[in-house]
DNA sequence: TGAATATATGAACAGTTGTTCATGTGATGA
DNA sequence: TCATCACATGAACAACTGTTCATATATTCA
């Protein structure tokens, strides 16, 4: 015990760790900073129903912008922000004919993701 | 074309859909409204960085609050209240040992799941 | 050129979320 | 039994998010 020993109890919890070794090896396999935040931040886009349908919507065919609207039956407006959203994260990509405007998704793994997060529902609903 | 001839100009692409059997075959190869909406609550769990962390603290090691708590360097309380989260939907789950409870993963698609994110961000990274 | 159309974007606002603080609960051991 | 500890939970609040409304941009066609 090389530590400081700091009676003010209140937190203890806080400042002597119970298990210091499974602690710092934990610490020390966790990804680095940017990667959490990174990682964090590419699953919050999935993480809201307009966007899921989206995604899925996307799967499969190229839609334009009015198309998509109508299909998860949000406003031209409010699709349009959240597409704004998925191609700066590089879910989907656009392509310009004329005057509209036809996205499709831009990574092989969402399909992936949406699907393994399917199971995972069913499964919950299946146990119950 | 049956439909109303609704002149009402403004909102016309609310109305009169470009694409409407592109639509229709989209919207009947949506999940229903019950899987997206648990789709995307399902997502959202994944979507912040402590709780991230906490699941990537997890994925092989079993840990009480107190040490999560010192890993990802968020108070007891506020650790805690992401347990119960993760915990109600059953990514986590707790075995009680005296006055400990100890914490781990409950569904074995979480690891193929964050594994998949940092694929994208590693390929996103690559692709600058 | 000017009207119509598809899409993008800024502002505003209500609803949601993550954190901390304070406190409650239940187990341990003196 | 009483103090201590690990954990859980309720309240409060700032920060963030998704939507709509209004408007801007850009393309087509008469």
């Amino acid at each position: 015990m090389t530590e400081v020993n700091n009676d003010n109890a209140a937190d203890r919890c806080e400042e002597t760790v119970t298990h210091g070794d499974k602690v710092e090896r934990a610490k020390s396999l966790l990804p680095d900073d940017d990667m959490l935040f990174e990682l964090s931040e590419f699953f919050k886009l999935f993480g809201d129903s307009t966007r899921i349908k989206i995604l899925e919507t996307l799967n499969g065919s190229e839609l334009c912008v009015c198309d998509i609207s109508a299909v998860v039956g949000v406003s031209q407006s409010g699709v349009s922000h959240q597409l704004r959203l998925l191609r700066q994260n590089r879910l989907v990509k656009t392509t310009k004919v004329g005057k509209e405007s036809y996205y499709t998704l831009d990574d092989e793994h969402i399909g992936d993701i949406i699907k393994i997060g399917m199971n995972h529902i069913n499964e919950r609903r299946a146990g119950l």
